[in-house]
DNA sequence: GTGTGAATGATATATTGTATCTTCATGCGC
DNA sequence: GCGCATGAAGATACAATATATCATTCACAC
């Protein structure tokens, strides 16, 4: 696979809880009971989840209602482990399958069904940071996210 | 001036309410003194104004409450028109200063102080674009927002 | 066991965004 | 002039998203 441009597919569940894991390890942090069950509410969505969607997940599979506020301090970590991504323009979540990888990440969303597909293109990436820095700016966080039509609904 | 890559400045107060009132003509949308208060009160912001600022600075100008609906539906004919652009990663909005030429835009928006640069980059904005289209995507609407650091704060 | 710190809970509130219905102004046909 | 259609704006309510603050719990060190 090249290293510029790729697409990353889904691991199968296990192995992306554990990469998951490990992720939250390297960035110091604990992998609890509680973190643990909002992952698993990530990634049992198909698309983007807002912090609300999840906690109503979550308080549907522990029989207990979860606060909302308790989901974000949460899904905060995550997006610092690079263990779930932020879709600004949808104000909602993705778990990442590839926490390993460290990419500027590209979102496509689907304005018809909502389906969020990530891509990471690192010479489009780079183009937006060094269109960024001719300008005198100091990219730290390019958010780059495409609405149109996916494939099914096109 | 290359047409591919280039910075916009801003035009004298006047010049940029004509060039606003004229691409809301184009659109087949009325000026109303409503509909310029609210784009004074956009003008006024030297970042990007939520719809409830705006709604704030034209309640003030005008001496009686406007509520933030009446804001949000002039702001969505703004958008419409060109005349105004919604910066996503912030959740506000800014005027456009050249509400003519249609690109892609892209927002260098600075964590520190909030000031954000609105730049052209065709070459960049094409690029995302066409990576969109080799994932079997069809782009619409690209959302491309650096944050990072202006250079007065750097 | 007692203190300490991290994680979570409970609650309140702030901010952003929509929906619905009403009122108002304007232009147009008669 | 009068009645009426139309588009703009007002009023109000509410939904959705996000943060602030303080209390509680629990694991662990001492």
């Amino acid at each position: 696979m090249a290293a510029s441009s790729h697409t990353h597919s889904l691991p199968a569940g296990d192995a992306l809880v554990d990469a998951a894991r490990n992720a939250m390890a390297r960035a110091g942090e604990q992998w609890t009971a509680m973190r643990a069950s909002v992952f698993a509410a990530l990634v049992s969505f198909d698309k983007p989840a807002s912090a609300y969607d999840i906690a109503e997940a979550v308080s549907r599979s522990e029989g207990r209602r979860i606060a909302a506020n308790s989901v974000y301090r949460i899904l905060d970590l995550f997006v610092a482990a690079n263990v779930a991504m932020r879709v600004e323009s949808a104000n909602a979540y993705l778990a990442n399958a590839h926490p390993d990888c460290q990419h500027d990440c590209i979102f496509l969303v689907c304005d018809d069904c909502g389906a969020t597909t990530h891509i990471d293109d690192d010479d489009v990436t780079q183009g937006v940071r060094a269109a960024a820095r001719r300008a005198g700016f100091t990219p730290e966080r390019p958010v780059i996210e495409v609405r149109g039509t996916c494939a099914d609904c096109g």
